[in-house]
RNA sequence: GGCCCCGUAGCUCAGUGGAUAGAGCAACAGCCUUCUAAGCUGUGGGUCGCACGUUCGAGUCGUGCCGGGGUCACCA
């Protein structure tokens, strides 16, 4: 039990015994004592005061001296200021928990729950590479997974990827008028980058044709879409769809280039995927929803034979759901999806990690889905997050204009690397504990910055600056844990191991117990992060724990601490700290240095 | 125009209805013969977009404006 669940119940208890009245947590609150005040949490009487007629300088004193003396194990001391009634935590309480916990690696993470989430993150195309935007998704997404295994939920992480449509042509029309053959491995280039450069070269090509046609006199929409370029590309999509075998055979080379470019970017930001979805099988699910939805009345057909579903009802707008021709758009496909996932996972929620401009299409997807008779929509969720744009604007691949991952990761690296030469801490390392080390710092750097920000809020990058690697960062947070590592080495050679008995310690300092009081609020911290998945909820803990510990650190010696009593007390209290903050960066995907 | 999100220090952002609104960056002033100075300590900097309302109490809740963004495709 949380130290303030302790409190909570233990005034409802007084309450009761104080006042016969049964109060819930909804009726008064528990906040952390500021600093100005003397105490360690604060219960606010103002709530309690109407129901109970007393002023609240008599309620903070009953109550006050009531917990104390029936809790005299918990409780050492209060004061009331206005109505603000301050407790303070007895240190043994504080000394023990340290004790218990200061070793616990499975500290703050919640035991099983039996829920099974799903959570679908990055999601690309395959016909270019990842960018800034990306990072944010896949960082986002897969600390959300984390998080909610940590609250105890079994969470499988999927992808779904778009690898079919008329953009993916448009890179193989492309390679096939101007490759002359050459493939990644002949021009030594990382084959999301290499197809991406033939999805650039079709727009070259498909706007100097426009342009000429423009020029011959026809207008634009026209020329638009009598350009060469463009009527062999809806060809080959046709193509593709019957499946052509030398279409089918060209698409699936390409893709595999392009995979094996995603595969390492995952690889070295450390993305996984439990499973894989491909469009290009999933694309026809969902025609059957439709067809029973024709049946039941559901849906209705106009005239060309398109399907649509009339949501006016729920304030959208009457949506379409089949093509004319009978084929798929985006959301039959996602009806077909949905259902497919909560039938095999067996799943209790389904997350989607998709920017804010898909707000809309998602919430038509779960309307569609409950008047389909599919009652697991109320369990999809859409966690979304605003877009990534640069100080000149939106990124915009079509004309050139993205933050590429791949060049992105390896500027932060090389950052690192250059911050670590002008330090000069690490001159005995080895050529590979160097380069892991700017790997763990620059993508600490670059992983912290997308994080530690509500995800909701759209974010605008400066390419110009540098990411920082001072204050607020991951590198800050890392260098704290690399700092107490040095401690423990050094003491480690005095003592032979960290486990032992602290007993009749007194007088903690005000530092120490503020940490000890920081850390043990982490179970707290985890869960909510997870109810909100939000991971600048950790990222702002674990930040705000690193600065407390370096003010500790500047102040008082852990080696040459007044006794050896207190010694070992600070030790357990560096371990712990180092552990939680370890913990804590892990969820956020980032990885910590022994030393830096 | 309808719906959704955002608006807090020069900049980037925290802030479960509670005490004098907090960090980081940037600026300025200090601190390395003592466990890593990627650090610590201090100073300056605010009509919390505006106006009403609810409340003992509003940055936080409600309504209406103003500003920024998104979306309302037989695109994904």
């Amino acid at each position: 039990m949380s130290f303030i669940s302790f409190i909570r119940s233990a005034t409802t208890n007084s309450l009761v015994q104080l006042y016969q009245q049964k109060f819930s947590e909804k009726d008064f609150q528990i906040n952390e004592t500021k600093p100005e005040f003397t105490g360690d949490y604060t219960i606010v009487l103002f709530a309690l005061v109407k129901s109970l007629k007393k002023s609240p300088e008599a309620l903070g004193k009953e109550l006050g001296e009531y917990l104390l003396k029936n809790y005299p194990v918990f409780f050492s001391g209060y004061n009331v200021i206005k109505g603000f009634l301050n407790l303070e935590i007895e240190e043994t309480q504080l000394t023990d928990f340290l004790q218990k916990n200061h070793n616990d690696v499975s500290f703050g993470k919640m035991p099983s729950n039996h829920q099974t989430i799903m959570v679908e993150y990055s999601s690309p195309n395959t016909n270019k590479p990842l960018h800034l935007g990306h990072l944010r998704n896949i960082f986002l997404g897969w600390s959300v997974a984390e998080i909610l295994k940590a609250n105890g939920n079994k969470v499988i992480k999927t992808s779904i990827v778009n690898d079919r449509g008329i953009h993916i042509c448009k890179s193989m029309i492309a390679w096939q008028m101007f490759a002359n053959g050459a493939t990644p491995g002949s021009v030594q280039e990382k084959g999301d980058h290499f197809v991406g450069d033939y999805y650039v070269k079709f727009n070259e090509e498909y706007k100097k044709e426009v342009t000429q046609l423009m020029n011959d006199g026809k207008p634009k929409e026209e020329s638009e879409k009598e350009a060469p370029i463009m009527k062999k590309t809806q060809k080959m999509l046709l193509d593709w769809e019957k499946g052509k075998p030398d279409v089918r055979e060209l698409w699936k080379t390409m893709n595999g280039w392009v995979y094996r470019g995603f595969d390492e970017t995952y690889k070295r930001i450390g993305a996984d995927f439990d499973h894989t979805f491909y469009e290009s099988n999933t694309y026809l699910l969902g025609k059957d929803f439709v067809q029973e939805g024709l049946q039941k009345n559901i849906l209705f057909k106009k005239e060309d034979g398109s399907v649509w579903i009339d949501l006016t009802d729920v304030g959208l707008d009457e949506k379409l759901v089949l093509r004319g021709d009978g084929t798929s758009v985006y959301i039959t496909q996602d009806i077909g999806l949905a259902k497919q996932k909560f039938e095999e996972y067996h799943l209790d929620k389904s997350i989607y990690v998709v920017g804010d401009e898909q707000l809309y299409h998602i919430k038509v997807l779960k309307e569609i889905l409950l008047k389909l008779g599919m009652l697991f929509a109320d369990d999809i969720f859409h966690l979304s997050y605003g877009m990534v744009e640069l100080t000149s604007g939106k990124m915009k691949s079509r004309e050139g204009t993205v933050v590429d991952a791949d060049d992105i990761v390896d500027e932060m690296v090389a950052t690192a690397e250059k911050h670590t030469q002008e330090l000069g801490k690490v001159k005995d390392f080895t050529k590979e504990e160097l380069q892991e080390l700017y790997e763990t710092l620059g993508l600490g750097a670059m992983k912290f910055y997308l994080l530690r920000v509500d995800p909701k809020k759209r974010m605008i990058f400066n390419p110009e600056e540098s990411i920082d690697f001072h204050g607020f960062t991951g590198p800050f947070v890392q260098y704290t844990y690399a700092r107490i590592q040095s401690i423990l080495r050094k003491v480690g050679d005095e003592e032979s191991g960290i486990s032992f008995e602290v007993s009749g310690l007194s007088n903690l300092l005000p530092l120490e117990r503020e940490l000890i009081i920081f850390l043990e609020k982490y179970p707290n911290i985890i869960w909510d992060a997870g109810n909100e998945m939000d991971p600048s909820i950790i990222a702002n803990y674990v930040f705000n724990l690193a600065k407390l510990y370096n003010s500790f650190y500047a102040e008082h010696s852990v080696a040459n601490a007044e006794n050896e009593e207190k010694k070992h007390f600070r030790l357990q209290l560096s371990v712990m700290s180092a552990m939680v903050i370890k913990s804590g960066l892990r969820l956020l995907g980032i990885k910590v240095p022994e030393r830096m």
